[in-house]
DNA sequence: CTGTGGTAGAGGAAAAACCCTGAAGTGGGG
DNA sequence: CCCCACTTCAGGGTTTTTCCTCTACCACAG
């Protein structure tokens, strides 16, 4: 690294708290580094960022209103392909660390790191434009060795409008009979797309079903 | 206050970054603070709390594996009175609001304040012994305007030990038989449970116990 | 024109979930 | 000591869910 020339990051993360505790943080562990600006999240980033001043290194959360971090890395890395990305999220799916390296993240840290580590991602990714761990080499491994779970899986699954239609009103007291009523079906065609979605979603009960729902966000709990 | 004894304050939340952050952020804006301790949860603080050297203030979250908020709240209030908490979380429902101010908490930051906001807290925590802003005020008015909403409803419903226990496995594609043996129990027992959680949770059906729990977060979904 | 896939549906059977009533033991509070 | 709440469980019933095979129509691609 060339001290002459600060490492200029960008803080994205809707929880201010947070962002300011990050910044502070990162001051104190390697003060060579200067902080641009900070975004609530990616709408905020884009209206934010200056191209005549492009930060070095974002760091970027993935829960966030709006727009969340999946889109904002899509769209900093067609917009500004030199801008480099370490992820900074609660969040440590396989799936969404495999989505993120993919969409072209340098890096992923979970929230519990320790600040340390923080400091050394900073660092490797300034540097060597990277901050691979085990942990994320470990998931990539296994999402490759493993291509048939939720990532490749579920990119094949794809709903008819009226299984998507019956799944929503699974996640609810009624009875598959009501449901039918509801959607004006005879009984034994809503028994046509249970089993069709119990095959799809791979699960075995109607418990399965609400679950697969609820975890894909195919419906929303009040 | 008395500027010879500093604050004593312990932190508990389960990312360390944010800890770490909000560490250093306490220590910029308020050096008449000091960090007794970090706690990952609930029974990390049980663990790591030192009646001989007690904090003036917890700064504690609401989720958080293995010992919520709620539960950390109330053993704290009931074990060590004298220790005042400050709540500071990302959710900011009113029912979570009045429920942990019922619990005993001296006050409530939304993870996206100003850090400012967190300096005032502390120090209204520290001296005055609570720290209301209009945002809880707000929610409280309303809440006991509208006594009619999930709070009241809910504080009634009390489960025992093992419906909790068995509410969780019946969120899962088990069958009832299968539930009963995970827990030793008679299937009759299981039967017991359920209706016993029908009545309390005003529920009909099993879906209806999935959905109850998850969304009062009584499961934790992957 | 034939195969594939979505839609819609029937009959029948087995398994699971649901709903009663009743009851025995345990442990704490009045 | 009695009542109450929690826990445990049984018998025996109904309803719902689950599983299986099989038919039929329509549209669209090869």
């Amino acid at each position: 690294m060339k001290p002459a020339e600060p490492i200029k990051i960008v803080l994205v993360d809707d929880h201010k708290l947070f962002r300011k505790g990050l910044i502070s943080l990162i001051e104190f562990i390697n003060p060579h580094c200067t902080v641009l600006f900070e975004a609530d999240d990616g709408l905020d980033l884009q209206q934010k960022i200056n191209p005549r001043n492009l930060p070095d290194l974002v760091l970027l959360d993935i829960n966030m209103p709006r727009m969340d971090g999946f889109e904002t890395l899509q769209w900093l890395t067609r917009i500004y392909p030199s801008v480099k990305v370490l992820v900074v999220s609660m969040v440590e799916k396989e799936e969404t660390v495999v989505r993120m390296l993919r969409l072209g993240a340098r890096g992923f840290l979970c929230k519990d790191v320790e600040p340390k580590e923080l400091g050394e991602a900073l660092i490797s990714v300034a540097s060597k434009g990277f901050y691979y761990t085990d942990f994320i080499t470990g998931k990539l491994v296994h999402s490759l060795q493993q291509p048939n779970t939720a990532e490749t899986t579920r990119s094949q699954i794809i709903l008819t409008t009226q299984e998507t239609e019956f799944l929503k009103w699974a996640c609810s007291e009624m009875t598959y009979v009501q449901i039918a009523d509801k959607m004006c079906l005879s009984p034994k065609t809503i028994d046509g797309y249970r089993n069709s979605l119990f095959e799809k979603l791979a699960v075995k009960s109607r418990v399965g079903l609400v679950l697969y729902a609820i975890r894909h966000n195919l419906v929303t709990l009040a």
